[in-house]
DNA sequence: GTGATGCGTAACTCATGTGTTACGCATTAG
DNA sequence: CTAATGCGTAACACATGAGTTACGCATCAC
C-alpha cells in the first residue's frame, strides 16, 4: 500500500532532460562530462539533473579518479513498472470493448492524436 | 523515435495528489463534487487538477446538467506501459545477475528500502 | 610544486506550479 | 421568478524548479 514511495521517481521522470539521461545511461555507464556534452545546457545544470536522478535511485555513482562515473539503477523503474500494473487491466478492457464494437461491424476509429 | 511526446503525461503524474485522482477514478467515474471531497485541498485547487489530467489526455469529462462527471482514459497510461517497456530488459539483466550470484553460492541480500 | 582538468556546490534570477479567495454562469429546487 | 447548488475561472500569494555564473576542491600532467 505504499504506492506514493512506489512512484517518488515521477517527480525525477518528469523533466525531458532527465529522461534523455536516462536514456543515454541505459546505453551503459557514462561520466558526467560525457553526459553533460550532449546537452544545450551548462554543465552544472547537468549536475543537479544527476543529484536528483541520484536522490531518487535511478542512478548511481562511482567515483574514478576525477571521474564520476554515473549508471542507471533500473529499480525505480521496476517499481513504476509494478505500480503500472492495476491498470493493465483498464486498457485491456478498453480493447476488448473495441473489439466488441469491431464484432458488432462497427466502425472503430484508432485515435490519434493531431499535434 | 516520439517517446518524449510519448511520456507527456509524466509531467501530470508528478503530482501526488493527481495520482490520487487517477487513483480514484480507477474505480470508475466520479463527478468534480465526490473528488474534491476526499481531499483536504479546496475544491478550486482539485478543479485545476483535473484540467492538468484532462489536458494530458488522462482524463474525460461527460457534463451531466450541473454535474461533470469524470472517467480515466488509460491510453497515456499505456503510453508510459510501452516506454518503460526498453528498460524492461535491465531489471531482467540485474535478476539474472542476482541469480548467477545466488548460484555461486553468495549471499543475496533483497534490497529494502528502510522507509 | 604548479597548472590544467573534471566535477560538484553556492548564490542568484526567472519561470512554473500549487494553493487560496472571490466571482460568474448554468442548472435544479421551491 | 428566486434561491441554492455544482463547478469552472480569474487574480493573486508563495513555494519549487531549472537555468546561469562564480567558486572550491580533488586529481592528473608536467
Amino acid at each position: 500500500m505504499c504506492y506514493a514511495l512506489a512512484v517518488e521517481a515521477l517527480q525525477a521522470l518528469a523533466d525531458p532532460t532527465r529522461r534523455e539521461l536516462i536514456g543515454l545511461l541505459a546505453g551503459g555507464e557514462r561520466t558526467a562530462g560525457e553526459l553533460a556534452a550532449r546537452f544545450p545546457v551548462s554543465r552544472p545544470a547537468i549536475s543537479r539533473h544527476l543529484r536528483v536522478l541520484r536522490e531518487s535511485g535511478l542512478v548511481s555513482v562511482r567515483a574514478d579518479g576525477r571521474e564520476r562515473h554515473y549508471a542507471l539503477d533500473p529499480e525505480p523503474l521496476r517499481r513504476l513498472d509494478e505500480w503500472l500494473e492495476p491498470y493493465r487491466d483498464l486498457w485491456a478492457q478498453r480493447l476488448d470493448a473495441l473489439e466488441t464494437e469491431i464484432a458488432r461491424g462497427r466502425r472503430a476509429r484508432t485515435r490519434r492524436e493531431p499535434t
